[in-house]
DNA sequence: CTGAAAGCGCTTACAG
DNA sequence: CTGAAAGCGCTTACAG
């Protein structure tokens, strides 16, 4: 109940000696691993309850060459980290990893640079990585093949022997873009983020898929990638505008919410004069005026369940290869 | 169950033996700690630089009882995931600590739940943590100060014997209240987060200051907190805009991004109607029409030195108590 | 300047 | 069922 002894730290062999017994039983009793008596085994436990002993992570870790932290990867681009995407993913992963004693360590990349990656791997402070999202070519994915640490991404990849948790966004879009065609518009505009992202073109292929559905033809001059400054987007809007486009469907809440700026701007009415849908995962468009047609994703389960595979993989577990999240269409008034 | 590959980790021995001195030798060429004659020394080097030899941190850490893991606190509750404010912290965080190889652990807490601090500072995985924000009665640093753990806090506090890094919400908030009095106003209205943040209340002085300087009586029926819905929030504002303010003053941009659309909503025209200021640092309000007067802070400079000081009071230095950073006031139309 | 040895706090064959 | 001992990969008095 009390603190135990003023300053030191509580080892393994303090709680043998009180008890009169060996280290290696007192190991067992706490792992649960080995033979070990039942009433031996209680009173350990009863021990380092009432004492508060913690055993150190660290020189298990070392015992067993591992070091019971997961690498959490994050781009740290300018823009993205204005988005509340990666946190909601983090507080996922924390809420995982806590109940099966691991922790999470977080790192860095960016498209040049994956030295942060690089030093907590090579210096063997994690056990697995998760990559928070996925590129066409993506170096972080590659290097960790090559060095064989365990881990997944969120978000897909071509390669079938990565573990990749993901939602399905091709068949979020398709669906979403089905609808609005359904609606009777043809012209339906698309607002892409970075092409160098898969799940940018993921989202594009969905809005292919749906066109030719419903045997639209294609128009590319209402197709845009890489918006990711409000001078490109308003570039974009106005060529858009100019083919006289009835719906702009836009990739993510941050590319949204410069549309409806920029559309704002220029006085042009959401959805009178021109219709919006979003990717929506953020509260970016809050309580927006109209509210906003969206997909909507749970960027927290991603955590989660990639904290669950990755765990499982560290721990030699079969593990599948990809998972895909529901996800939700909300109909909004931008649309109709 | 795995099996061996060629390539598995070197380790110090690997490199005594191919050098043929002893592993202290190699140990000292790589601390820098110890005498040991620069010709060897040389060697050393050259060795595992070629041969890319990392030592194992763990290994290091358990042999001097450090685990060179800082740990990141943050709240997990729901409203305060959807800010970047935090992530932008812990993106200061990550950039000072890789230089001086450290590596950041994050674990969240909740007002009525510490137990993952509690797990990673009794495994011994972290060094030292570092607070997000401070609270009124502030459990998390309660029990760092009764562990005897090095920490800071990203925020004030009573306390002058903790490390403490903020912006001076009192003076900026100060000084926005005075040019907005010296505008002419009078009736300013104050929408206010949570009272238990330590922010909150120092934002709520430096407005009451401002009062006590221009010799503006405060009106009570124009000050809110705890302002963390939009009921709430409307509610706020109805009893406000009964009162006739010429300006609301907002704590944080969640808040005012609600405000904004409440007034939006009900029709209330920004600034003609009513002035709209608020405590900005995060891209929810960007391009928002008509741009919005606000303080700027920097909160990935406050985890950047948050991280220097806290690796140096982890290490024993001497450690300045308070520092206060920068801010700026961007006037804008909203306040016109 | 350099090395043998003890030690950090655990785990885990191996033996009894 | 339990323990002595070796070992995980480093650091660091201590001695030479």
């Amino acid at each position: 109940m009390e603190t135990k002894e003023s300053g030191q730290k509580m080892t393994i062999s303090d709680v043998a000696e009180a008890l009169n017994i060996s280290k290696t039983t007192v190991s067992r009793a706490i792992s649960g691993k080995g033979r070990i008596g039942a009433e031996t085994r209680r009173r350990v436990l009863e021990y380092i309850e009432e004492h508060n002993y913690k055993p150190s992570v660290i020189a298990k870790g070392l015992a067993q060459s591992k070091s019971y932290n997961i690498g959490w990867v994050m781009p740290s681009d300018y823009s993205v980290v204005d988005l509340p995407f990666f946190q909601k993913c983090l507080m996922g992963l924390l809420e995982m990893a806590a109940p099966v004693d691991y922790d999470v360590l977080v790192c860095t990349v960016s498209p040049d640079d994956m030295s942060q990656l690089e030093r907590i791997v090579e210096n063997h402070k994690v056990d697995g990585v998760v990559l928070g999202r996925t590129l066409v070519n993506d170096a972080p994915a590659e290097y960790l093949k090559e060095k064989k640490i365990p881990f997944v991404v969120v978000g897909s990849m071509d390669d079938d022997n990565v573990v990749q948790v993901d939602h399905d966004h091709r068949s979020a879009c398709r669906e979403l873009t089905s609808i609005l065609l359904a609606k009777g518009m043809t012209k339906v505009a698309l607002m892409g983020g970075n092409k160098n992202h898969v799940v940018t073109l993921n989202r594009y292929r969905g809005y292919l898929d749906a066109m030719e559905d419903m045997e639209v033809p294609v128009d590319n001059s209402l197709v845009y990638f890489d918006i990711d400054n409000s001078v490109l987007c308003e570039h974009a809007i106005e060529e858009i505008m100019k083919q006289k486009a009835e719906c702009i469907l836009c990739m993510d809440d941050g590319i949204c919410q410069n549309v409806l700026n920029i559309l704002d701007k220029k006085g042009i009415k959401v959805p009178t004069d021109v219709r919006v849908a979003s990717f929506y995962n953020s509260s970016l468009l809050n309580n927006y005026q109209p509210a906003i047609t969206s997909l909507q994703f749970d960027p927290r389960e991603l955590g989660m369940v990639a904290c669950k595979l990755l765990v499982d993989f560290i721990e030699g577990n079969e593990v599948k290869k990809k998972t895909h999240l529901g996800y939700e269409l909300r109909l909004k008034e931008s649309t109709k």
